[in-house]
DNA sequence: TATAATGTCTCTAGTGGCTAGAGGTTCAAG
DNA sequence: CTTGAACCTCTAGCCACTAGAGACATTATA
């Protein structure tokens, strides 16, 4: 049994954090001292290193919510499982194409200027003013 | 002159926005009609457009804060403004780095498992139990 | 055993960037 | 002049935390 600073140390997840998670309800309520502190086991460690592992991921607290309640349910399909995690990884993508976008108009727009000149002449704030210089959607 | 909808039809940004937007001083607060209605000219349009532009860009709103202050003195040196668009590249490279490393991940974790088994065998759910399963950090 | 340092408790409030909804007023078309 | 859409302000909510106050518990050292 260990306490909440203890689990905190060993899975870097931060003391309020793990309290908060405590809060929403996707990590079951510890156990407590006399002194009202919360103590942890195995058990504990194993489902907050699942939140974080998750989360690190980039899923919601709904769809972890989902996981963990799949995860107790062993006799269960996993289909919904590996629904989500596609989900997930659609949802990277896109994010990557998107920010790919970005990242070509950022360059386009920051080696424009040598940052050299006055405001007035500047080509990263006329590029923002005017969506017309962008060479692509975004 | 022209009311917040037909504001907010020409940008595309929604009225909630622009009236938030306000409130929190990156917009110069429009003129009243008698009845206490917004109203709006062509600078206030360019205005919410560099906002929406460099929002989709995905600068902060204090950058953006920091942006207009220096377009509004025309003759002072662009050098910051070029600096904030490197920078925000740069951390769009970040985010891109971060998420090609999630991509890879997630597309093991999802194809390991077929979706066809029960829960408690599920490569999914094995993989976010267990870190060490990874191929690398993340 | 006394004390000091550190850790923990609960509670409230704040973050960013909006979004939603209630309840009321104004405007423009017919 | 009436209707209905658009507008107003205000409060509260979203997500996933983070920060801080003030009080209590535990642990290490003297």
């Amino acid at each position: 049994m260990f306490s909440i600073g203890e689990l905190s140390k060993r899975t870097r997840v931060k003391v309020p954090t793990i309290r908060y998670y405590e809060e929403i309800g996707i990590l079951t309520p510890a156990e407590r001292t006399e002194g009202n502190q919360r103590r942890y086991d195995a058990a504990g460690l194993e489902r907050l290193s699942f939140i974080k592992h998750a989360r690190e991921l980039g899923f919601s607290i709904d769809a972890i919510t989902s996981l963990i309640e799949l995860q107790e349910h062993p006799n269960r399909s996993c289909c919904e499982a590996t629904e989500m995690a596609n989900a997930q990884l659609t949802d990277v993508r896109a994010k990557i194409r998107k920010l790919k976008l970005l990242e070509k108009e950022l360059a386009r727009i920051a080696t424009g200027c040598d940052g050299q000149s006055v405001s007035a002449d500047c080509y990263v704030l006329k590029s923002l003013s005017d969506h017309k210089l962008c060479n692509q959607e975004h």
